[in-house]
DNA sequence: CTTGACTCCCGAACCGGTTCGGCACTTTAT
DNA sequence: ATAAAGTGCCGAACCGGTTCGGGAGTCAAG
């Protein structure tokens, strides 16, 4: 009964390429207490026991719900220190609900205002002559009258040019 | 008929207020281009003119809709130079607004899997003794497997404790 | 031996609107 | 006269996950 052990541990670009995430990446979990430190071999390296990849999938579901790599890496040690954080986590679970569910409803409201100014913006478009001003800013200050100044911060994170990761597709 | 002309201009505090603006985020406005520098008084102060706080909402408002201060900047730029941005300040906010219903759609997916995260939780949570670890984590860990690997960065905007802005309500 | 691919490390940059620090001056109130 | 607001200026900090720079060591293939 030799278990397989098909591979008993693996190296850091092994480890990231498995786990869709870069080595660096990688390093910072470490840094951030998210990901155990691996033993590492005799030159240095990192040499990954197989459950990491576990650990590491982990964490990305939990930061794609919204928790903090400092809240993780909190609630990580709390487990690994034997203590069952269990109703903590739910807790901060259902904030985070709470949370995206105030961010969607507020996205939401900018999706139709914004789908107004455009719908707008288009009907005068075609009836103001070629290379005129239509003055659609100008529209934009008065429908700002109805709303009155609510709209404190926007800040949803913005993406702009991404370098080499091709994340597209979604 | 001498028109009323019931203050002429307004001082930075005075319109922050009316506003509901910061007198920093006045400056900062000016210094990014998309609030005039207004004219001085003797002592240095500046003296805005009735409109900028016309000005300034449709800059909020703008921002509520996702422009940048540098966009906001290029466009306003453009129009005080005589040229008709109409065009392009329309394609904008087409990719502003699939931005957002892109987002919109992210945003969805995590609230019913966090949802569904916390239904499980509480159904978990439920049948194990008090202080007893539940393995929420795990959980976690599980519902990776099927949904692969997706969520490569979740990064919308969070925030954390304001200071002395109160912006609940909504 | 020389490439080229991995790895290590760690601090700095990035994004972008806002706030804060710190110091000097002016105006208004007490 | 003196304290309390208001204003000016401007760079730095903030948030937070990720990436980048860049110098050095390691290892297998050609």
């Amino acid at each position: 009964m030799v278990a397989p052990a098909k591979k008993a541990f693996m190296r850091a670009g092994e480890l990231a390429r498995a786990a869709g995430v870069s080595v660096d990446t990688l390093h910072h979990y470490e840094r951030k207490g998210v990901l155990a430190a691996p033993r590492r071999s005799a030159n240095g390296y990192r040499e990954y026991p197989a459950d990491a990849l576990g650990r590491v999938r982990l964490v990305r579901r939990a930061l794609s719900i919204g928790f903090t790599l400092d809240e993780l890496a909190r609630i990580l040690r709390a487990r690994g220190g034997g203590r069952a954080p269990c109703r903590e986590v739910r807790a901060l679970a259902g904030a985070k609900l709470a949370d995206v569910e105030s961010r969607l409803r507020e996205l939401l409201l900018v999706r139709d205002e914004l789908r107004v100014v455009v719908k707008e913006w288009d009907a005068k478009l075609a009836r103001t002559p070629e290379g005129e001003r239509a003055g659609l800013l100008d529209a934009l200050a008065v429908s700002v009258e109805l709303n009155e100044a609510r709209a404190p911060a926007p800040v949803w994170r913005r993406r702009k040019g991404r370098k080499k990761g091709e994340d597209e597709e979604y």
